[in-house]
DNA sequence: TCAATAGTGTCTTTCAGACACTATAAA
DNA sequence: TTTATAGTGTCTGAAAGACACTATTGA
């Protein structure tokens, strides 16, 4: 790909306004529970347009090498985290005649969830830089480009939204993992504090978790670890977690 | 627009294959209740490709004229059926290589939800014939054009599901009504029985009705009318209508 | 034995289902 | 007075919150 000089130069260009057609691309959330955060993955932009500013890893469809949407949703992810079988999610999709400088353009917004310690980070030609950033500092500290705030705020609130019916979280753990550790990725999703005995009831009783057979050990009473019964579902709670009273 | 003797006389003539870059429309599934059942507008595709086939209304992206997808939605709606400030909701969109023969192509499905009596059917140039078909009947009788059958399940299914824990139905009713009106739209979009004390204490306590003042009268007992205290909402409860025992 | 975390017993609260009951209109 | 539908009283049951309790390890 050319690398140009300004964006004008980029944008005198670029000719897509000679066809009637949209650009359209996917974008991704990528969150993972990194030092007891949910954080999530951007990348900084090695091109025109908003070269330079950070964004939610993304990108066009490749018309020979994706056969569906979610097949480029997945190569990205492959891409930047060389995550292969995450918990993949469509959020929504945005289209707007100005949210990106080349006209009118359609972004699809996928979320995927994903073990921290199953990521190798690696950049590709379209970003020179890659990094983790906390959810709760992107709000105050980072501008996205394009209008990734907004769409990473959409996919921010299914998340949070989703975890007080589902069962979801379990794909931001590893395969083995402790109640206590499966009640702190919710705790730390919902910004909350969630009653053991409840939490325990509700994720037992529900018949979605079975004991590996294995216990983690440390200076106290070791615990069962558990895996999820079915990978990458999510089941379906018939009440919310309501959180303290 | 030119109307062409074949598929294979139109396709040929079709170079959107030569930029990189998919087709984008929207679809959409506009549900109301008629003669007590929930029912969906189909048109008739007066063109290639899948010309004489039923489908759901929809179409590209004007880019000159919409400024956003939602405007798109709004304005193919209001083609249709004249309906202008309605229930509309993005469900989901679907891309792939082959859905399409005219190539690559996604499109952005929709839900809308409409009061029959605010409806005034009219067609427009890319559709011979306009009507409504029941809910219930379309998984029998019709193959529609493209996917729309599995478009239509994506709607017809996020429904359902919403209706379980919403105050959605509202939209499908026109501004005054009974509470046993809206009661019956909930048994009817679930296809189930709901017990009377139970939804109307579920929706009062809600507080997202308020009466109108006025009556509806019969040969017995008249019933309170209410109207939706703020239009095109859906309160969310903190559990699901559940179903007989 | 103590600190620390795992895991349980059990009472209360909230809200949905069941179902019998009362209320109010027209014919 | 009957019929039809609107609307209520109140019991039961399921699942969440509160919180004190016991269990099991290493140091």
């Amino acid at each position: 790909m050319t690398h140009y000089k300004s964006e004008q130069e980029f944008l005198s260009s670029y000719s897509i306004h000679d066809f009637d057609v949209p650009l359209v691309s996917v974008d991704m959330s990528i969150f993972s529970i990194i030092d007891d955060e949910l954080q999530v993955l951007l990348v900084k932009r090695a091109d025109y347009p908003e070269k330079g500013k950070w964004a939610l890893p993304g990108g066009f469809i490749d018309l020979k090498q994706d056969s569906t949407l979610d097949d480029t949703a997945q190569r990205k992810l492959r891409d930047k985290t060389g995550v292969d079988t995450p918990y993949l999610e469509q959020v929504g999709t945005v289209g707007a005649m100005n949210r990106d400088p080349r006209g009118w353009s359609v972004t699809v917004a996928y979320m995927a969830l994903i073990a921290a310690d199953s990521v190798v980070l690696s950049k590709d030609s379209s970003s020179e830089d890659v990094k983790w950033v906390p959810v709760f500092q992107l709000a105050k500290l980072d501008k996205l480009a394009f209008d990734h705030n907004q769409i990473f705020e959409m996919c921010h609130e299914r998340l949070k939204s989703k975890v007080q019916y589902t069962s979801l979280p379990v794909n931001l753990l590893s395969e083995e993992f402790t109640l206590t550790e499966l009640q702190s990725t919710f705790e730390i999703i919902l910004d909350t504090s969630v009653e053991k005995k409840s939490f325990r009831r509700r994720v037992l009783d529900a018949d979605i978790l079975e004991e590996t057979g294995n216990m983690k050990t440390g200076s106290n009473r070791p615990a069962k670890l558990y895996r999820a019964k079915e990978q990458g579902k999510d089941h379906l709670f018939p009440r919310s977690i309501e959180g303290p009273r």
